[in-house]
DNA sequence: GCAAAAGTGTTGTCGTTACACCCATGC
DNA sequence: GCATGGGTGTAACGACAACACTTTTGC
């Protein structure tokens, strides 16, 4: 499933799908694996079939598995779930295929209030992989992949702050992902100051070559107390 | 796949195959998934059916899952391995059923090293299950599965030492496991004195209610110098 | 100048490190 | 007493939360 930010929060891409069984209703994008097909090519695969976007640059990162034996009505199917954190992409065209169409983001929370939207248990799926997704920013630098090439602190503090859902204190944060190593790299580029945005153009960063945090960003990091 | 610590280093519980293919090889206890059964229950039944090992007590974790098209000669096999960690267990009896005989521990220094000697791609396998059970002492409970029900704190030491392969401070790790919520409880009992142990008799303690350490323990927890 | 947003300085607090030291036991 | 291992005290250090402050822009 492909996570991203969009409206400040995350979202979701969801399809709807065109087959039995819940057909018509929400599901996360994916399909049955091909013979002499692992399953995150499966998972590439799929994507770009049910919802035009090419996941050939996207890591795709496989998160457990789901093997209950009454999780899907046509009888026993494994599913094994793959998340890919992505920058505010366009909406996908819709693809009309047989499995599904309609591809469109939705925010999790949504998602996660009311769980009968989505089919099967994928609400359950996407519940465990914002989980995931909520821990890997504590260690790891993939918040940079919710930002697109170049982007500013502040707007690696609104991934952060989106997905943990808390105001975080922009002084600390600052300092904190400057210092971390191989997190961020300045461009020397600086925001450009069009569309009338007011105060200091910010420097504008790319993801540095770095996968793991040598110290975590904290969930309480400077959260501001008013 | 069963872990423990025994002579002060980490071994695993493996079996000879008694059938093709790798007849006579190494490999960790498994098998097929029955139908209507998930695949810990699996899991569950092979480890009992191969070593005689009771695994309803272990809590069985899953750890990722294997699907590479060529992983096994017999054709597109997907492995599902489970991690359980336990004290020192007796060597369990030899069940000589159809799959495997002579189940038996063996460090996993040693399978690490000569990756021939394990079967399939279980040598690989081992390394990511040791590499979690490394990463599960820093921020979980874990660690006290390894030790049997009453232990000392150089006993809960000595788990870390044998994992990690380094050498803790004894002071500083005293307060940190005494200090961590839920990780250790005092049971009022001392060590025996028995077979002329010297020193002072340590205190005994049980596994706590927690699961996750609130601070996780560090590598560098005090590591002496010379 | 004023507002807004970026970025820096500074202080108190808290956890950890690196030891030195004390305690309880067997011999 | 002495060796041995269990357990505690503590000063120096470092990271960080909290918040005040300075800088750079648009209007």
């Amino acid at each position: 499933m492909v996570l991203t930010i969009r409206e400040g929060v995350l979202q979701v891409l969801i399809v709807k799908r065109g087959t039995e069984p819940y057909r018509g209703r929400y599901a996360l994008p994916g399909g049955f694996i091909h013979h002499g097909e692992t399953a995150a090519e499966a998972a590439r695969r799929e994507l770009l079939e049910e919802t035009g976007l090419d996941g050939g640059s996207l890591p795709l990162e496989p998160i457990s598995y789901y093997d209950a034996v009454d999780r899907d009505p046509r009888g026993r199917i494994v599913t094994f779930p793959f998340l890919a954190v992505a920058p505010d992409l366009p909406i996908p065209h819709s693809h009309c295929d047989s499995d599904a169409w309609a591809a469109t983001w939705k925010p999790t929370a949504t998602l996660l209030t009311d769980e009968s939207i989505l089919a099967f248990d994928h609400a359950q799926i996407l519940a465990d992989a914002v989980t995931v997704a909520r821990n890997k920013l504590r260690y790891t630098t993939i918040a940079t992949n919710f930002c697109p090439e170049e982007f500013t602190i502040s707007e690696l503090r609104a991934v952060y702050e989106a997905v943990w859902g808390l105001e975080l204190d922009r002084a600390n944060f600052h300092r904190k992902v400057k210092n971390a190593t191989e997190f961020i790299v300045e461009t020397g580029n600086v925001r450009p100051g069009a569309e009338g945005r007011l105060g200091r153009p910010a420097k504008l960063y790319r993801a540095g070559d770095g996968d793991e945090l040598s110290s975590p960003i904290l969930l309480t990091l400077s959260a501001r107390r008013d």
